[in-house]
DNA sequence: AGATTGAACGGTTTGTTGATTATTCAGAAA
DNA sequence: TTTCTGAATAATCAACAAACCGTTCAATCT
């Protein structure tokens, strides 16, 4: 590729960035300071980055293509029904993004960062992990497994919808892992069966 | 009542809190002016209440009582099923508060003070809601029109975490009413339908 | 005695100043 | 020309003082 030449410099960049946003925080590490460990001048970042935090995007996104390869694995797992896949998947979410905010005080700093400045690249993620979704149900209805009631793309986006709380646990509540698992169990459950006896009298009057 | 005296002392206070916190907001009211609508000195109004926030949470708790009964009109409607019931209830839950936030900041400041210096109050809301869920599951069981899968109290506990994003919508996400109505619409359907088929093969071959 | 006051205390907010830093860009280097 | 630099700029942050306000309590009033 032509491009490759700028790619190599990008990554260096990246690297130096990640090294000094996981050891310092991102608030207290500075242009000046990732440039030259790039052994170039603070100005020249401009020329493969828009701002700082355009660098701080781009470690997230390597970071959750990483991710979701890892969802889409449990997602596609074989020799489980659509709902062990799709627990898992939610669960796996749950407990991975739990464990990295509640590690370092470093990533739930990015995260808040990002979050609160670049509410489009969090979009950008949802969208991806509704595909994974549709991608899931769809294999589901090709095995009758589940009974998606309409577009495949709008169940996705409401399984999201019910399950936001637990998908950045410690932006949204103080409750410890535990309770959040026990209360992922219950949504879970009650989204796949439903409340409703489902008239099963007209099916067999059919 | 021999408390009378106090409480009628409480309920001027509570009223001049109102006036001033609705005029200039929360924080720009202080405990000195409130006194002095009061014709006392800003001390004794330390023998009525334990401090600043709890006049807040007063007012904030005598606008909730009137809310629950409201609320409780509608989960308890005659001539209506326990689905229509329910969507009448999240939906008048959404609407109600959404429209109060809007209208005025003073509102959302008090909320934003109250969630966040009080959490206690917003799990005692929350506990209260959880009620007249229980007792909208009740009355739906007894007409035969829900089958709850389990215990009551904790279907409810689920019903409301997975509708969290709907109960104080500005505060979670930024999202336009009818943007809200629409996800609503559609998490309720899924909780109420569920995604499973609901195995009627064993229930023609018993 | 009990009720009430208002000055005093300590924590927070506000306003100000100076330094730091993200970003730009005119020009130097290649 | 294209690539890069580093000083200039403007915005943000940190530190400090002053003012403010919620809260307390010794003294005063009833």
């Amino acid at each position: 590729m032509v491009m490759t030449e700028k790619d190599i410099v990008r990554s260096q960049i990246v690297e130096a960035a990640k090294k000094r946003f996981s050891h310092f925080g991102y608030a207290k590490t500075t242009m000046a300071e990732i440039a030259s460990d790039c052994s170039m001048s603070p100005g020249n970042l401009y020329r493969f980055f828009p701002g700082k935090l355009d660098i701080a995007e781009a470690i997230a996104s390597e970071s959750y293509q990483e991710h979701i390869a890892q969802m889409r694995k449990l997602a596609m797992a074989p020799g489980k029904d659509a709902r062990q896949r799709l627990h898992d998947v939610l669960f796996e979410e749950l407990r991975s993004t739990y464990h990295k905010l509640e590690k370092d005080p470093r990533v739930l700093e990015m995260a808040n960062v990002i979050g609160h400045e670049r509410p489009e690249f969090v979009n950008w993620m949802l969208a991806h992990e509704r595909t994974l979704l549709v991608e899931l149900l769809d294999e589901a209805e090709r095995r009758g497994e589940f009974l998606p009631p309409g577009d495949k793309e709008e169940i996705a986006e409401m399984i999201q919808s019910a399950t936001m709380k637990f998908r950045y646990p410690q932006l949204w509540s103080k409750l410890t892992l535990p309770k959040l698992e026990r209360e992922l169990e219950g949504v879970l459950h009650l989204l796949i069966e439903g409340l409703c006896p489902h008239k099963m009298g007209k099916v067999q009057a059919a």
